[in-house]
DNA sequence: TTGAAAGCGCTAACAT
DNA sequence: ATGTTAGCGCTTTCAA
C-alpha cells in the first residue's frame, strides 16, 4: 500500500495542502518546511498519484499514439522517438495497434480519450470527417497525413518520389511503373501525384501497378505483372514491398539492378542488409516522432492555460496556431538501380555494371531534418 | 466537455449511483430503467472515467510493457501481441522504452506503479534483487529471464542453442565460434552454458568471442576475430550479430555459407530477407507476448478478489500460483550453413554445395506454442 | 506561508 | 431495485 499525500503529511506534521504545494507549486512554500515534507516523501517512498491529480486538473500528463501496425518496420522508430520525447517532458504513453482497421482506430480514441491530453494518430485509414470529429473530443495530432485544420506532420514523399524519378530517368529509363499501396492512403496519393508529375517532365511513360497491401508479399505479388509490363525501372510505394519485389522477380528470372532498377520508400533498417542493398527515400520517421509530440504538448500547454478548472476543450479553436509540418526526404543511392540495359529490356544475363553507393546529398539519414513548415 | 455520470444520471431521471451500477453490475438494475440509463449514456456519449474509476477500485485497467529498445525488430511482434491480448481483455497499455539502461528502468517501474494494475519487465537489464524489490510495489511478470519467486516468461534458448550447435557438428564442423550477448543477460548465459554442453557432447570445440553489442554492428566488429580464430562455423547471440557478421565476414573474403557457417537467434523477419537467408533459432516472441499478459491478468483478477476496497498487495504472497513458464523454440534451417569445407578453412574460392531450405520440424513459425512449464 | 473546506468522477457499503 | 452517504488522493480557492 503505497503512502499517500495524507502520510507524508502526518509524518511531517504539516497540513496535507502543504504537501501538495510542495510538489506541484513549491515557490509556494517555506524552504524549510520543504526541505521537511521532501525528506519525509523521500522516507516513506511518496509518489504523487498522477490520476487523483489529473482528475481536478484535467491533464492526465498522457499520451495517445495509435499505430496502423506495430510489426511494420516503418513504425518502431516513429514510436521510440515519441515515446523519448515525451517522456522527457514528463508523459507516458499509451501504444495501440489498429491493425490497419479504421473502426478499431475510432474505437479506440473513443477509449483513450479520457485517459490522455491528447493523440497522435499515425497512417489513420478512417476518414478526414471522422477524424475531424475525434479532434472535438480529444486533441489529435495526425502523422503521415494532411487534415485541414489539424495540426499535422508529414514526410515530403511527394519530393522524395520526384527524386527517385529523376534518379531513374537519369539512368535512361523511359518505362517505369509504380506499385501503389493502400487505396485511401494519403502517401500513396501524393507518391502517385508527384511521381506522375515527374515522370512526364522527364518524357518517360509511368504505369501504375496495384494497389497492393504494403508489404513483401504485397510487393512480391506484383512481380509477373512486372515483367509482363516490360518496364525497366519500378517505383514503390515502401522499402517492404520493393524487397518483396525484389525476391520474387529474382524468382522469375529478373536481375535487379541489372534487369531492373528498384526503387523502395522508407530507408527501413532492413533496406541497408538486403542484397542488393535498396535504392530508396529516406522518410525521418523518429523526427516526425518527436515533431509530433512536440506539437501535441504545445497545444496541450495552450489549452492548460486557457482553460480553468479542468476543462478539456478538444481542438477547440485556437485554429490560428495549428500549424502543418512536412518533414524533408532525401533519396539515397544504393545498389538496386542501374542504368537501363543497352538492349532495352530483359535479358537472361546479367547486364551492366552495379554502381558503387553513394549519396544524392546530405551525410547520413537525416537525423535532426528541418522541416519545410506550412502555416495553415 | 464530455458528459459524466451526473449528466446522464438527470437526464435520465435516476441518481447518479444507478447509472453506475448499469455499467459496473448491471444485473443489480432493473431492466427497463437499465435501457433508459443506457439511452440517455449513448446519447450524451457518455463514457466511464477509467482514472476516477481507479481511485476508488484500485484497478486501473491498464498495464505498463517496458521494453529495452523499441526499435530493435525482436521487440515490436511482442509489443504487438501484448497490446492486442491486452485490450482484448479490455487493458490499455504504457508502453516505455529504457534504451537498455536499468536506471531508466527502475525509473519507470516507480513512475507507472500508481497508473498500472502491473508491469510486463521485458528483457530487463536490473539484478534479480532490484527485480524482487520492485515487485513488492507493483505486481510484475518478467519476459526474458528468470527470477526466482516471481512470474517468468522465457524462451527455450538453451534448446535452441543446442539444436543449433547439434545441426552444426551434424555438418562436420569441429571449431565453433559463440558470439556472446550483453554480460548480465539471462539469455546470454542460458545460451551459452547449453552451446557448451553441446559441444562437449560432439566432441567439438567451443570459443566464446564478445561479449558485444546485441546489433549488427556488435556482430560485425567480431569479424576479424572470427577469421582469427580459424572456427568454421558461428553460432550468435541474435540475428542481428549474425547478420552484421555476415556482412563484415563478407568484406573480409570470407564467405557464408561456403567457408563459415552462420546461426542466428530469434528468426526475425530480417533474417529470411537476407541474402544467404538465415538458418536461426525461431524464438516464439508474439506468444511469449500474448502469455506474459495473461499471466499478469491472472494474477491481478486474484489479487482483485482477494484485497478490499483497492488494495494494491503486490506480488504479496500468493507465490503458490507464481509460475514460470519457458516457451519452445526451433531451429529453422535456411541458407548461411552448410558442410565444413573440405580443407577445413578458409578459402578463396567458394566450397560446398548450399543446401536447400528446410526445416526440423513443424510446419513454420510457432504461432501458438506449447510450453513446457515449470511450476516454482 | 499555511490551514480549512470543497469537490474532481466515480464506487461501495448501507439504507430504504 | 434504487437512493443516501462517505470517500478514493489530490488540487485549489479562500481565510487566517
Amino acid at each position: 500500500m503505497p503512502a499517500t499525500i495524507r502520510d507524508v503529511a502526518r509524518a511531517s506534521g504539516v497540513h496535507i495542502s502543504t504537501v501538495s504545494r510542495t510538489f506541484s507549486a513549491p515557490h509556494l512554500v517555506n524552504p524549510e518546511t520543504r526541505g521537511r515534507v521532501l525528506a519525509c516523501a523521500e522516507e516513506l517512498g511518496y509518489r504523487p498519484n498522477r490520476a487523483a491529480r489529473a482528475l481536478i486538473t484535467g491533464r492526465t500528463h498522457n499520451i495517445g499514439l495509435i499505430i496502423a501496425d506495430i510489426a511494420n518496420p516503418f513504425f518502431p522508430p516513429l514510436i521510440k522517438a515519441a515515446e523519448s520525447q515525451a517522456r522527457q517532458r514528463d508523459y507516458h504513453v499509451f501504444v495501440a495497434d489498429t491493425n490497419e482497421d479504421p473502426v478499431a482506430e475510432e474505437e479506440l480514441v473513443h477509449a483513450l480519450a479520457k485517459q490522455v491530453d491528447g493523440v497522435l494518430l499515425c497512417s489513420p485509414r478512417m476518414s478526414n470527417s471522422l477524424i475531424e470529429q475525434l479532434s472535438r473530443e480529444v486533441p489529435l495530432v495526425v502523422i503521415n497525413r494532411q487534415v485541414a485544420g489539424l495540426p499535422c506532420v508529414t514526410m515530403d514523399v511527394g519530393q522524395g518520389a520526384r527524386a527517385a524519378i529523376e534518379h531513374l530517368t537519369g539512368l535512361g529509363h523511359r518505362r517505369v511503373a509504380l506499385l501503389s499501396g493502400p487505396r485511401g492512403s494519403w502517401t500513396s496519393r501524393e507518391i502517385r501525384r508527384a511521381a506522375g508529375v515527374a515522370a512526364r517532365a522527364a518524357g518517360a511513360e509511368l504505369t501504375v501497378l496495384g494497389p497492393n497491401a504494403p508489404t513483401e508479399t504485397g510487393g512480391g505479388a506484383l512481380a509477373e505483372q512486372v515483367r509482363r509490363s516490360e518496364v525497366t525501372a519500378v517505383l514503390a510505394y515502401n522499402d517492404l514491398m520493393a524487397i518483396g519485389l525484389i525476391e520474387e522477380l529474382d524468382a522469375i528470372g529478373l536481375r535487379v539492378p541489372q534487369d531492373v532498377s528498384v526503387v523502395g520508400i522508407d530507408d527501413i533498417t532492413l533496406s541497408r542488409l538486403t542484397r542488393p542493398k535498396l535504392t530508396t527515400v529516406a522518410t525521418p520517421t523518429a523526427a516526425a516522432g518527436r515533431t509530433a509530440v512536440d506539437m501535441l504538448l504545445q497545444h496541450d500547454a495552450v489549452a492548460a492555460r486557457g482553460s480553468r478548472g479542468g476543462g478539456r476543450s478538444g481542438a477547440s479553436d485556437d485554429r490560428r496556431t495549428t500549424a502543418q509540418v512536412m518533414l524533408q526526404t532525401e533519396l539515397v543511392i544504393r545498389d538496386s538501380t542501374a542504368a537501363v540495359p543497352a538492349d532495352g529490356r530483359p535479358r537472361p544475363e546479367a547486364g551492366s555494371v552495379t554502381p558503387g553507393p553513394h549519396r544524392l546529398a546530405g551525410p547520413g539519414r537525416p537525423t535532426a531534418t528541418t522541416g519545410g513548415v506550412v502555416a495553415s
